[in-house]
RNA sequence: GGCCCCGUGGUCUAGCGGUUAGGACACCACCCUUUCACGGUGGUAACAUGGGUUCGAGUCCCGUCGGGGUCACCA
């Protein structure tokens, strides 16, 4: 919009008309509350990158603002296939929805970076043409060169400058070389760019240590550090709300916003994401993804929830906490200013008190996927098996912290065809008597018409005050007759859950498994 | 290596000159209990370090050490 606005204004508006405009206007609009997540395709959304954006959806979302997406995909050869639908299907997962980007559209597209060249090269011509900016014939090999010789006597690896004052015939005669020319920005060399950044406070950057970087590529691309202030000034961003990492590329920013006569946006650099050995995020650390997250069986909101906590905290002890609520109270000035070790013990816990406390039905949908991948579910799954399957979820969501678990626990009341527990074999089943006691146990069980919990509990303390016992000699034996483990829910609600058919058909056939082991 | 950022228990954090340094995860013990969880109670455990400033410093300043980031025709 910046980009038509702009141009109707340069042809409609006399430029004394234009300089009061925008005067009155203002560039930066703060009651304008506009944020951008912006990644690039290389790959999937990590928990880092998930974070920045639900900062900046918080922020948006705290100060009635847009969330854009935007891609930036200037560097085709990094790019990787269907990165960009993982990317939006891991955010839409997540909840963090955006007001303007790809798919939903808005009026400051194209949000591919990739789809946006003209105005990255009329941006550029123009500050060729106010000599701010110029070509530089150097090849890669000798810049290469150069570099590790600065390396190798010590010195900084900066460009020299030397393509700065080429004339025109010079500039010819190394064309017809045959050579590519970059373009690079006039960096001043005296001075200090200074960024203010609303989580850091004031960071100042000396020019000298700057050189004249690169903003359009030899293939005609331009560069990050380019594109970015370009967009980031055409979309009218008033915050740019990113990862640390990108602090010192900020001066260089700065140093484009000034060249292009932008007024710069607010910064605020959010700390770092750092796997548990330290280091930056990586594949080798295990599951950095939000896939692998959903695949691991964590639910959208405990993930949410988690990486909030992560560098922010909320009013008081709160810990639980609602997307939401966060957006009510976020703030960037409390964002904390060091960077954080991921810790899954942590999201785990939130991860079981969300399965604790979501809607049932919601937590059966959820499961059933993962109950799916342990073959324990046909394909059609009748209302009377989902009833089934809701009072299973129901009964064993107490004990579980992420899907997978849920879904392990809930295989045996899925299937007959389970193993019994080694260490609950030696503990329970070696005893002396029991497969006697299990006997006595399932008779007594037999007789009886109604069989829901309360019934089976009476049946079984009657017998178990007639034989002088306690409770435990038998529980423990029957738990693991009829569902092959050491830990489960109570008993009787196992049992009401089986029904008599199963409960009875499982008792003998652990009594025959006990027999055998004699 | 230069530049930049950061430094409260193992981990996430509260703290914004005067606190017995609070909470959460994890860990340990006990209680509840048919098991496992949940829940409850209690416990172990931190201001990196050395100088200043101040009546008084986790909080302010400087040095040191440690960690991280960045120095590309990647983003």
């Amino acid at each position: 919009m910046t980009s038509w606005r702009s141009q109707v204004r340069s042809l409609l508006i006399p430029p004394i008309l234009l300089f009061l405009l925008s005067e009155i206007r203002g560039e930066n609009n703060l009651a304008d509350i506009r944020v951008r997540f912006a990644p690039s395709p290389t790959g999937y959304l990590h928990i880092g990158g998930a974070r920045t954006a639900l900062f900046n959806w918080l922020f948006a979302r705290h100060n009635d603002g847009r969330f854009i997406l935007r891609i930036e995909d200037t560097d085709r050869e990094r790019l990787k296939e269907d990165s960009v639908e993982q990317i939006i299907s891991s955010m839409r997962w997540l909840g963090l929805d955006w007001d303007e980007g790809p798919d939903v559209g808005g009026d400051y597209g194209p949000y591919f970076q990739s789809q946006r060249l003209g105005i990255y090269l009329k941006e550029i011509r123009r500050l060729l043409d106010e000599d701010k900016a110029y070509y530089c014939y150097c090849t890669q090999q000798e810049l290469e060169q150069r570099r590790q010789q600065a390396v190798k006597e010590g010195k900084a690896p900066r460009y020299d400058g030397r393509c700065r004052n080429l004339t025109v015939e010079e500039q010819q005669s190394l064309r017809e070389q045959g050579r590519n020319p970059v373009v690079r920005l006039k960096v001043p060399t005296k001075g200090v760019t200074v960024v203010e950044d609303v989580i850091r406070g004031t960071v100042t950057f000396d020019n000298a240590l700057l050189d004249d970087f690169i903003i359009q590529k030899s293939d005609g691309m331009p560069t990050y550090n380019f594109v970015c202030a370009v967009d980031d000034h055409a979309m009218e961003i008033s915050h740019v709300i990113r990862a640390e990492e990108h602090l010192s590329n900020t001066p260089k920013q700065l140093l484009v916003y000034r060249a292009l006569g932008y007024n710069a946006p607010v910064f605020a650099h959010v700390p770092m994401i750092l796997a548990p050995d330290r280091s930056k995020l990586s594949k080798r650390h295990g599951a950095t993804s939000v896939e692998e997250f959903r695949d691991q069986g964590y639910l959208p909101e405990a993930i949410v929830n988690y990486l909030a906590l992560l560098g922010w905290s909320p009013e008081g002890d709160q810990e639980m906490i609602s997307m939401e609520e966060c957006a009510k109270q976020f703030d960037l000035a409390k964002v904390s200013k060091n960077a954080a070790i991921y810790d899954t013990k942590k999201l785990t816990w939130l991860n079981g008190n969300y399965i604790r406390s979501i809607d049932i039905d919601r937590l059966v949908d959820l499961s059933i996927p993962f109950m799916r991948q342990k073959g324990l579910l046909p394909e059609q799954i009748s209302p009377d098996m989902r009833d089934y399957l809701k009072r299973v979820v129901a009964a064993v969501r107490e004990r579980t912290r992420t899907l997978v678990e849920l879904a392990d626990a809930c295989s045996y009341f899925l299937t007959d065809d389970f193993e019994f527990d080694e260490a609950g074999v030696k503990k329970h089943f070696l005893k002396e008597g029991v497969a006697e006691l299990l006997e006595k146990g399932r008779s007594v069980l037999q007789r009886l018409d109604k069989f829901d919990a309360a019934s089976t509990e009476a049946a079984y303390r009657a017998l178990i005050d007639e034989l002088g016992i306690k409770g435990a000699d038998i529980i423990h034996p029957t738990r693991l007759a009829i569902s092959g483990r050491t830990v489960g829910p109570g008993l009787f609600d196992m049992m009401e859950l089986l029904g008599k058919e199963k409960t009875l058909d499982r008792m003998a056939r652990a009594i025959e498994y006990i027999k055998k082991l004699a």
